[in-house]
RNA sequence: GCCCCAAUGGCGCAGUGGAUAGCGCGUUUGGUUGCGGACCAAAAGGUCGGGAGUUCGAAUCUCUCUUGGGGCACCA
């Protein structure tokens, strides 16, 4: 990347500097090549020279000018001075050279190798089995789906999987709602739970196994009944699920049963680490991880109201004393308890399972890091997975978890209120079939994870026209018009091969990829526009290094202004033969990233719109 | 009460310790005898919530206050 190239740069200059006794001797710092806030100023710019005025004792305009004196840049860039500040900008031979590596790259441009093929895994989606997957877990799986997408292209070797939560009590409620609809519809009086599942959609799997499977299970004991039930809907319900991801451009690895945990015997082999470190406590009857080893009190119970004011005093006491013991609560998690469920060696909590499972991850999968995914609704957790990481004598670091604010949904003006147990869901299919896969997409990637997004159905189909999202696909189907009509217009200035072969927009594309470069761009449309496509590189190790999906649709978007720019400023068609040929050659390299910046996104790049 | 997140033009949001804080929408005024007008240009619009601190330099880091959102079940 330009940006490392330009840093090697100046780390040589700063060598040669003091070597020649220009400058002290001092060890380098890190430091940055940025791009200026301002465009026009320079390409990029460094401000080292005032990060060095300390340890060199010389003002810093001084240093700046002692660096560029010994500064080679070759014909990549030239160096200004601006007070203390480096500018750099591109030269146009580099920059029309640029357009040959993007044609070159293809589909991998944008790639780039800081991940060097480490393991690591984006776990993402992972909602409870026990409904269809709804609009709120849409934006889980589409940020999970990006990232993994960003880190594949940093060079990351990436594993996508869903955790099916298919134990505990919300799937034995499941099961049990699963198993009164299959009753009732067999003509049995049978109530259905309290804490039951009253989506419609339970009815539809009862009458399914009836179909099926007939009236077997009614004969069976009922607990027996209910497990066979819950387990036969759990697929049913991840059969639907797997679909609509589908139809939002996800794919998963692996979907990881959380059942797997006990069944295997991992749970209990894991277990013992905790127990030689003295951190497992038994206490009313039930088993606890305590974060230091120290003896549970009821004070210290999550969520346990203190029950006198002696004890609440204590505990106020306790935190108002310093203010780092108040940032170290100590976390006391219970792991299996007969108050839970009646057998809690059948299966204990869902910490539990996450101890267990970040186990499996770190050590028996060997990821270097797993990245999870979760909703503000988790947010609490997040202490509790990191204590028991380093519990585990595992380094915290490998862990890291995303909580992304859920979005508010509204239809005809009004907020629409969200439940599983009740049914009142809005599922992914929903939104997608008013609004369609691409704009539900890039409408969730587009804010920072941290802020909530209101997303109103009504106002992303009214505003289509305006909307973001068709005008950064407008841009690449623009794009696609000019190449086909350069194939129909096309004559020997396409490239040395008889003027017939152009057929259709593929066999033009490949004609310029490989045609040597004709012209340097010299037009200052053109060569914003070759900067704009050289930022791709920088957006993907941003995106994967940050975690921050939502730059990608920032880049997108103001990718298509450049473009449009440039198609304003600058004729493509019908221009002097090379000037026609060198611009083509760019429209196919800004379509080449233009397309995989949508690829990143999950979304299409169409050729017509 | 404790924990997490946020506060940046009218609205919605970007912003990596660095130069004159950007983008979209909206508003105002313009632009087509051109490869797709689902487009483009110009203008107006900011004490970056308040205060203190660190630093050569703070929207960015620290502390504190204010306001808003979320989390604080032997639920998942």
């Amino acid at each position: 990347m330009i940006r490392e190239q330009l840093k090697s740069h100046i780390t040589l200059a700063i060598q040669a500097a003091q070597a020649a006794g220009d400058l002290p001797s001092f060890e380098i710092p890190t430091f940055t090549v940025d791009h200026p806030r301002q465009a026009n100023v320079a390409d990029y710019a460094a401000s080292i020279a005032m990060q060095l005025a300390r340890v060199t004792r010389m003002p810093p305009p001084q240093i700046a000018q002692t660096i560029v004196k010994h500064l080679e840049l070759g014909e990549v860039a030239t160096a200004e001075l601006v007070g203390a500040y480096i500018n750099f900008r591109l030269s146009q031979k580099y920059l029309t050279e640029q357009v040959a590596v993007i044609l070159e790259a293809g589909k991998a441009w944008g790639h780039i190798n800081i991940g060097a093929g480490k393991p690591i895994q984006v776990e993402h989606g992972s909602a409870n089995p026990t409904g269809p997957l709804t609009v709120a877990s849409g934006r889980n799986v589409i940020i999970g789906d990006t990232l993994a997408n960003a880190l594949s292209a940093a060079g990351y070797a990436v594993h996508r999987e869903w955790y099916v939560n298919d134990a505990g009590n919300q799937i034995r409620h499941f099961g049990e709602s699963v198993y009164a609809r299959y009753a009732q519809q067999l003509g049995r009086d049978e109530p259905f739970p309290d804490d039951g599942y009253k989506g419609d959609y339970i009815n539809d799997i009862a009458k399914a196994i009836i179909a099926a499977e007939g009236d077997k299970y009614i004969s069976l004991p009922r607990d027996d009944a209910r497990r066979a039930l819950g387990k036969i809907g759990i697929d049913a319900i991840m059969d639907g699920v797997r679909a609509s991801l589908i139809r939002v451009s996800i794919h998963h690895d692996n979907f990881f049963s959380e059942r797997s945990l006990y069944e295997s015997g991992q749970f209990e082999r894991v277990l013992p680490i905790l127990r030689d470190k003295n951190l497992l406590i038994e206490y009313d009857d039930a088993l606890w991880f305590s974060e230091d080893g120290s003896p549970i009190r009821k004070t210290e119970v999550r969520g346990l109201k203190p029950e006198d004011g002696q004890e609440k005093s204590e505990v106020r006491s306790q935190k108002s004393e310093s203010k780092e013991q108040k940032t170290e609560a100590v976390q006391v998690v219970v792991i299996r308890s007969p108050k839970i469920i009646a057998e809690p060696s059948e299966r204990p909590t869902y910490f539990a399972s996450d101890i267990a499972y970040v186990w499996n991850k770190l050590v028996l999968r060997g990821f270097e890091r797993a990245i999870y995914v979760w909703g503000e609704d988790h947010q609490g957790d997040v202490p509790r997975l990191m204590a028991v990481t380093k519990a585990l004598g595992l380094d915290p670091k490998r862990v890291e978890l995303l909580i992304y604010r859920f979005i508010t949904l509204m239809r005809d003006g009004q907020e629409v209120r969200m439940g599983k147990r009740s049914g009142n869901i809005v599922t992914i299919d929903d939104v997608v079939d008013e609004v369609g896969s691409d704009a539900t997409r890039f409408v969730l990637l587009s804010r920072s994870i941290d802020t909530k997004i209101v997303f109103d159905i009504d106002l992303v189909k009214k505003q289509s026209d305006e909307n973001p999202v068709y005008y950064v696909q407008y841009a690449h189907a623009r794009i696609c018009s000019i190449l086909r009509k350069a194939e129909e217009t096309t004559d020997t200035r396409l490239g040395g091969a008889d003027s017939h072969v152009a057929t259709d927009l593929t066999t033009v594309a490949e004609t310029l990829d490989h045609q040597a470069p004709l012209l340097e761009y010299q037009h200052p449309s053109e060569l914003a526009l070759i900067r704009k496509l050289l930022e791709l590189e920088e957006v993907v190790e941003l995106v994967s290094g940050q975690l921050q999906p939502h730059h990608l649709p920032a880049y997108a978007q103001s990718l298509a202004t450049t473009f449009s720019a440039f198609y304003r400023d600058c004729h493509v068609l019908g221009e002097a033969p090379e000037v026609t040929a060198s611009r083509l050659r760019l429209v196919r390299a800004t379509q080449a990233t233009l397309a995989n910046t949508l690829a990143l996104m999950g979304m299409s790049a169409p050729e017509r719109m």
